[in-house]
DNA sequence: GCCAACGTTGGC
DNA sequence: GCCAACGTTGGC
């Protein structure tokens, strides 16, 4: 079971969408890193669904429904997508301040790489991030 | 709205 | 293959 992180602006998709839709296509990502990460997803591992822009928190818990298979929104071939699910709500989202001002999680991948949309997370970090959320 | 970080592009 | 210029992202 690995663990990710993935960033989506609420005004574009939104964690409550999700729980709505039930499932989402993950399309759009155009950054070789984040697509390798979405390539390395396996089905059922879980995603943490952050908001960038506003709300800055970590919202929930998806998982992986479907693994990686060819963008539908690109035409070239380059790039990939993945469908997610959600899992669970956070009771209380956690905010990026909060992230930061943890020893154990101020050093997790998407903080220092900010502008990274798909980042792998540490099981301590997901462990500690759900203990904290739920 | 600003600006730092950083990925990409293109001339050499 | 280097690196300057440029564009984009995202927190503040």
């Amino acid at each position: 079971m690995n663990y990710w992180l993935v960033k989506s602006e609420p005004s574009v998709y939104a964690w409550d969408q999700l729980l709505k839709d039930g499932t989402v296509v993950w399309d759009g990502v155009r950054n070789y890193t984040a697509r390798n990460n979405l390539r390395a997803m396996k089905k059922g591992d879980q995603v943490l669904f952050y908001h960038s822009n506003e709300g800055l928190s970590i919202m929930g818990i998806a998982r992986v429904r479907r693994v990686a298979y060819p963008d539908p929104t690109d035409s070239s071939g380059i790039w990939s997508s993945v469908d997610l699910e959600p899992v669970q709500s956070f009771q209380q989202p956690i905010s990026l301040k909060t992230l930061k001002a943890d020893l154990l999680l101020s050093n997790m991948q998407f903080v220092k790489q900010a502008r990274l949309s798909v980042s792998s997370v540490t099981p301590d970090e997901f462990e500690r991030i759900k203990r904290i959320g739920l």
